[in-house]
DNA sequence: TTGAAACATGAATCAAATTTCAACTTAGAA
DNA sequence: TTCTAAGTTGAAATTTGATTCATGTTTCAA
């Protein structure tokens, strides 16, 4: 075994050893968050993300690997911050009914205000797989911990698996689509009710 | 005005003129579907695409303008064939909850027969965000038509709103991917299942 | 203050596809 | 049977953008 700690740990990217550095790479980081988001990963290019950054060409390869290796690493790193935020937004809740309404609710705000990381995470699932699965997996098995919570407490009716969460997963993703990235005309609160309403009691008629 | 029908319908693609010509495009077509669906848009290849249809490279350009312009014909294809699928599928049913029942499964059922279909129209969301729009679009459109006609009916409560037929294909197209296409670990019939139990009372306890 | 490591630069290199094209073959109408 | 339009072919031209690298500059610990 190497005395030095943290030594090989691989395909960690190069990482800045001053604070220039640390700013550098923090530049290019934001500056590829837009290139992304606006192009898309194939019409976007390095030479697009280093002027954006005002860096060099070449200082991009100080930092990273590859254009793939950037874009794995902005992946997780936007998973991350939708999973954050969406944490922070639960805190005050009454019901586990209400919860799930918050949830959505700062998603769809989440959504809006960073539509790039919308389309990062979305593009993942063919430029980087892996990172589109994992988001996903981890992202219902939140969802899921959360329904059994509710179930628990008497606010759900149980038994409720892992594919009412999916269930639940992929109303919130389309609606933040269509209601978040494809337009404002409603509210994220109108949405969020809209949905909190199948959740509640489903669309059949009153028995 | 020019006296010969459709002549300049403007991007139509290069039409053959003999059985053999018919035969080629044919070929070419099922090759990329294949091609598209395995590799996804940007790792595809002409040469891999002519190659598994056993023609010349330069045939390729015989029928189509440019790798795009295949791909956007194929994403039009493969979007009507998702909808006459699900169309025939929905032909006996006894009530509007258990017609959206027999929506899913069909759509489950197709997307394991079909991935590559999945993938293509997935995948241009960056490649022909249009197409991808006018899909979504569509289908939500026939699923919100379905629940007027299911409230009309007294099936369904009212009135249900676009963002209602949203969050249900959002609810199929995730469940799709995640029991469809990564695993087939249950049976599209048990995930259709679950999915309506949401529809026809929501996941709150029972009042 | 100073020297070595870290960082910055952008022209040059490299690689990988798409697209073109001129020569050749086949289909099918007259 | 003949002749022309349609179709086929694949090597070569183009295009496009990622990646390298030799040179110059800046940081910062000693």
């Amino acid at each position: 075994m190497a005395t030095e700690y943290s030594e090989h740990i691989e395909s960690q990217d190069k990482q800045p050893r001053t604070a220039r550095g640390l700013k550098t790479k923090r530049k290019l980081l934001d500056a590829a968050a837009l290139e992304f988001g606006e192009k898309g990963f194939h019409e976007a290019s390095i030479t697009g993300i280093t002027q954006r950054a005002g860096t060099a060409l070449g200082s991009f390869y100080t930092y990273f690997d590859s254009k793939d290796e950037l874009f794995s690493a902005l992946v997780k790193d936007m998973s991350a911050r939708v999973k954050s935020h969406a944490a922070s937004a639960m805190t005050e809740w009454q019901g586990a009914l209400e919860r799930e309404k918050l949830a959505l609710e700062a998603f769809m705000n989440f959504a809006r205000e960073h539509k790039e990381i919308y389309r990062i995470i979305d593009e993942s699932e063919f430029v980087d797989p892996a990172s589109y699965r994992l988001h996903y997996e981890e992202t219902a098995k939140r969802i899921h911990e959360r329904l059994e919570e509710g179930s628990a407490a008497g606010d759900f009716r149980g038994p409720l698996e892992e594919a009412h969460a999916w269930a639940i997963m992929g109303m919130n993703v389309f609606l933040g689509l269509r209601y978040g990235i494809w337009s404002e005309e409603k509210s994220a609160e109108e949405i969020a009710e809209i949905a909190n309403g199948i959740l509640a009691k489903g669309i059949a008629a009153e028995r």
